[in-house]
DNA sequence: ATATGGTTTAACCAAATGGTTAATAACTTT
DNA sequence: AAAGTTATTAACCATTTGGTTAAACCATAT
């Protein structure tokens, strides 16, 4: 079977566009570092994705389908708010854990390009917020939380899910922690951020 | 006066590097467009700055010394931690406005490049956490608020207050917000994410 | 006025970089 | 096994890019 190489070869290059573009960007990244780390000759980049600038968009679109489902468990889940928030919590820094450099891939290259969401859209996976904030209104109306928009809340969440990943550099240097510090700090994030939330929101 | 003309042009190098590293960051950035953004020869930005390197961490150290003393206010001040919160938030709100491109730059930087975070801890003024764990700790102790570590605190606060501005692309796409509406929300947002933070720590 | 010193420029350079091409290798089909 | 097709490579190319150089410029001191 022919195909067998094919698709083997063409993984390993987006294997390692990933690995080179989510650590170097689209500007620090270099067409001849991907082929080093693929195996191959550089023209295969070209033969099997045509240009930098495709390949690119390949790798960002496979990091960004693995992100939205994540956000989409807070905003379409039919789960209660308090509980979307602790599952969202501990579940995403699961994830992230596994997956360090991607947050900071996708804001980084966001704001290079930000008409480039424009292309993620489409997809009908696409994160939106319309569920979300008719459930947010309907808990705030039946007392079950404090009043809050809907948007504020999501921003919450998001900041104090992601915002420790991306700054990573910044809070280990303001806390003067080292690695393993650091880890524990977003272990221990897993119920703090949640009932930091929860704390906030509810009504008691 | 000969001087007048050389710190001009120096001035101006750095105004226009400013600008083109903080859109572009350190790779995309051009040393071309820097020269031409300051009106002169290209040859003239390694007259006064030697290399792109050196411009570079002239522009970075530069960015870091306007956000040192806003991550200082929340540190270093003297009140009490509800009113450090609710000052900090507008403040740094309103800062923000005025340097759209200064916290992701510095954060877009600082990941490229880990290590240069210890260039800045020689500076004096680089924000060091002792004296708000002493407070923080004293004020849980006393039951003002809820037990909370003063690093997750701090990561809190500063996930609440920069992840918004960080994240600005993928916050307008998830909200359908246009610039308008984004606005409004990052306007809300300087009570908001104070009163937010409060409700959550605070013994009532 | 002229010598002096810092400032500015045009022209240049070597290396890096994204991309192409033409030939070869390997596999499929007939 | 011959022909046809796809995969892969080495060599090459044009452009871009950070950086250099030598000469010109200009303000000031003598």
């Amino acid at each position: 079977m022919k195909k067998a190489k094919d698709e083997n070869t063409e993984e390993q290059i987006l294997v390692a566009a990933k690995n080179v573009f989510q650590t170097k960007g689209m500007d620090g990244a270099r067409m001849q570092e991907i082929a080093d780390k693929a195996g191959i000759n550089k023209a295969m980049l070209h033969y099997y994705y045509r240009n930098k600038q495709l390949l690119f968009e390949a790798v960002f679109k496979n990091a960004f389908s693995l992100l939205a489902p994540q956000l989409n468990a807070v905003l379409n889940d039919d789960s209660s708010i308090e509980d979307k928030i602790k599952n969202f919590t501990s579940n995403y820094i699961t994830f992230i854990v596994k997956h360090p450099y991607l947050p900071n891939f996708i804001i980084q290259e966001l704001n290079r390009n930000p008409d480039f969401i424009l292309k993620m859209k489409d997809n009908p996976a696409f994160p939106n917020i319309e569920k979300f904030k008719i459930q947010v209104d309907d808990e705030v109306a039946k007392g079950v939380i404090k009043p809050i928009s809907a948007e504020q809340l999501f921003i919450n969440i998001m900041a104090l899910n992601i915002f420790p990943f991306v700054a990573k550099p910044l809070i280990m240097a303001f806390t003067s922690a080292n690695d393993k510090h650091y880890q524990q700090l977003m272990e221990d994030r897993k119920t703090e951020v949640a009932n930091f939330i929860i704390n906030s929101i509810k009504n008691s």
